[in-house]
RNA sequence: CGGGGUGUGGCGCAGUCUGGCUAGCGCGUCUGGUUUGGGACCAGAAAGUCGCCGGUUCAAAUCCGGCCACCCCGACCA
């Protein structure tokens, strides 16, 4: 391809609003255009990276055994009213009404297809000799975020890999999810990113029912947890938090004293106004389980992970208690709960810290002031004790004995064992050998495919531009002639290009009439791995110059094998990212 | 949805507080010339309903009111 021909609108500024790196260099290379907010054209380039991406994906699941069908944008409301998932999306979901004639017909424009996959099910699936079958497909999908951004990582239109696991038993699923686990695995490994599979909520299934797959990114909107020393990795909502050993410090106990606190109700202020620190303070938190209200203690300084205390309480649900219950419990207004002399008896429930904390700090239950002194065993109990909060950056490791590491991430798949969830509210149902109707297992595996795009570029560029993986990379080699109107010179760049168009190599010929300096910005910048100038200088010698684009440094090669020589080494950067993957070590 | 910010040729910005000549600058684009290995130089040119609507005024990019869009932080995220 010649540059003159193809459509590469390179940016030299950045344009107001880009503040995130994948964000601003897909913008400044060309490789998309905002329509609006949360919307986004896809150029040639960028088109051609992601097609990339989804071919990888796509090779991979048909690999894996699934199978690709392709199911539409649009579907009947009336389906996702009978799983509830209107209300679950609430504005989420986007929605319209289309006028047929003398009828209204309300649809739904899928942000995922669990509801359209089970009734193809419900219609075709009727027997354990159909099991187990994965179906997916890699359409756009849509959700009205309400807030879009970051660029191409948050949208409300986006390109999704999303596959579905049919099976007749729990072993089967188990199977399901181990072979599209693997294919993630390799689909990133090709796709050049650092990634970690990540625990995740599981939901009914329970177990390791869910695996989210994180690109560790300084931008990320994720959380994850992450022991470097035994690999386990949790995303922050299920990040356990290991074994906390402390023996108590031998200082005096002080008495309990009822102080005032004008003004002074949340953490902060509380700190500053008694002139102690955060960890000091027990923060009393009223929440409603199941209908009853319970109060959580945590150490000032953490927060509470509503996950865990569901499951330490063994509710349905969890939830902030409202400030006229939380008035009532205690007898004073919201900001001045604590453990001591509460108005009513509830169930105290106490993160595992709180017993590191002597001479405490907590609201007395009355208006405007607190109590100091504060200390365990002597003025309250909590009649459990359990890990209540998100799990922090230093915590110790739940499976061996080094601490946790907190990093942002960018998720870019996830997998998880649905269970009946669809099958049960459609009624997809299946007659297993003994003759026996039960509802189909399900399975469900998402991949974002343009946030492969993002996570690279975010975690793969230098001040200059992008740098592509070759698996990835919009064209892999780019042929610089130095001086366009040469015309001995431009016939050897046409003819490098011509040969190596035939050999199958992805080529961009940058034939415009423009400095060497200029061309060699902009080939930086959309990021092409391999750089062939051709020059004068070499050519008097019958040499070209070749550069990766990760590497400082460029190699002359022989003008004669020259397409043998690079097509070469594009086929074996194309396995396995080699180069790639030793960038910067060199 | 709360808080903050921005809107001026294709892109990045100045001008707005303190109303007043023909609305500037850099980049890009076009023409001619000189150049040609890391975003060249000279000369010239095209390109703007100053986000939109209304108001105040002799006069509005500038002041007032309303609306819209975009961005950032937070809340939310099957």
């Amino acid at each position: 391809m010649r540059w003159t021909q193809t459509f590469i609108p390179t940016m030299k500024e950045t344009p107001e609003g880009a503040e995130i790196p994948s964000h601003v260099l897909m913008l400044r290379a060309g490789l998309i255009n905002q329509v609006m907010a949360g919307a986004y054209t896809y150029l040639p380039l960028g088109l051609r990276s992601l097609r990339k991406a989804e071919r990888i994906v796509r090779e991979e699941m048909d690999a894996a055994g699934a199978v690709e069908l392709a199911m539409p944008a649009m579907s009947p409301q009336h389906l996702w009213e009978q799983t509830g998932r209107v209300a679950a999306f609430g504005d989420v979901l986007v929605q319209t009404t289309l006028r047929r004639k003398d009828r209204k017909v309300s649809v739904v424009f899928g942000p995922t297809h669990e509801e359209i996959v089970t009734t193809l099910a419900l219609h075709h699936i009727s027997s354990y000799r159909q099991l187990p079958v994965i179906l997916y497909q890699i359409t756009q999908k849509f959700r009205n975020e309400e807030r879009p951004r970051f660029g191409v990582l948050r949208t409300s239109e986006f390109l999704m890999k999303d596959a579905y696991s049919f099976n007749a038993s729990l072993e089967s699923l188990n199977a399901s999810y181990e072979a599209m686990y693997a294919a993630y695995c390799r689909i990133f490994e090709r796709c050049g990113l650092t990634y970690l599979a990540v625990e995740a909520e599981s939901g009914p299934i329970g177990g390791d029912a869910s695996h989210e797959f994180m690109a560790p990114a300084d931008n990320g909107e994720d959380t994850v947890l992450h022991c470097p020393a035994c690999g386990y990795a949790a995303n922050q909502e299920k990040a356990e938090i290991g074994a906390r050993d402390f023996v108590p410090p031998k200082i005096p106990l002080h008495e309990l004293r009822k102080v005032d606190t004008p003004g002074a109700s949340t953490i902060e202020q509380v700190s500053n106004f008694l002139k102690c620190k955060p960890e000091d303070l027990i923060k009393t938190l009223i929440y409603v389980a199941d209908g009853r209200p319970i109060a959580v203690l945590l150490r000032g300084q953490h927060e509470a992970n509503e996950g865990k205390i569901r499951r330490a309480v063994g509710a349905g649900s969890v939830e902030l208690a409202p400030p006229e219950v939380i008035e009532k419990v205690t007898g004073a207004p919201v900001g001045f709960a604590g453990p001591v002399g509460m108005k009513e008896k509830i169930p105290l429930w106490a993160d595992r810290d709180v017993q590191k904390i002597i001479n405490g700090v907590t609201g007395a239950n009355a208006a405007e002031a607190h109590l100091t002194g504060v200390n365990l065993g002597r003025d309250f109990t909590p009649d459990h004790f359990a890990d209540l909060r998100n799990a922090l950056d230093g915590d110790p490791c739940p499976r061996c004995s080094s601490t946790l590491r907190l990093r942002h991430a960018i998720e870019i798949g996830h997998v998880f064992k649905l269970g009946t969830k669809y099958t049960d509210a459609l009624g997809a149902k299946f007659l297993d050998a003994n003759e026996k109707l039960l509802p189909i297992i399900m399975g469900c595996y998402g991949i974002g495919v343009n946030r492969i795009l993002a996570a690279l570029i975010e975690t793969s560029h230098d001040e200059n531009g992008i740098l592509w993986p070759m698996t990835l990379a919009p064209y892999e080699v780019v042929v610089i002639p130095v001086k366009v109107p040469d015309e001995k010179l431009m016939a050897a760049a046409v003819k490098l290009h011509d040969e190596l168009a035939a050999q199958g190599v992805e080529v961009l010929l940058d034939d415009r009439d423009h400095r060497a300096g200029v061309k060699f910005k902009d080939a930086d910048l959309i990021g092409v791995p391999l750089r062939i100038v051709v020059g004068d200088r070499g050519l008097k010698e019958g040499k070209l110059e070749a550069k990766w684009r990760w590497e400082k440094d460029s190699k002359l090669i022989d003008l004669a094998a020259a397409a043998e020589t690079i097509a070469d080494q594009i086929r074996q950067e194309r396995l396995d990212n080699a180069r790639f993957r030793g960038r910067g070590k060199c």
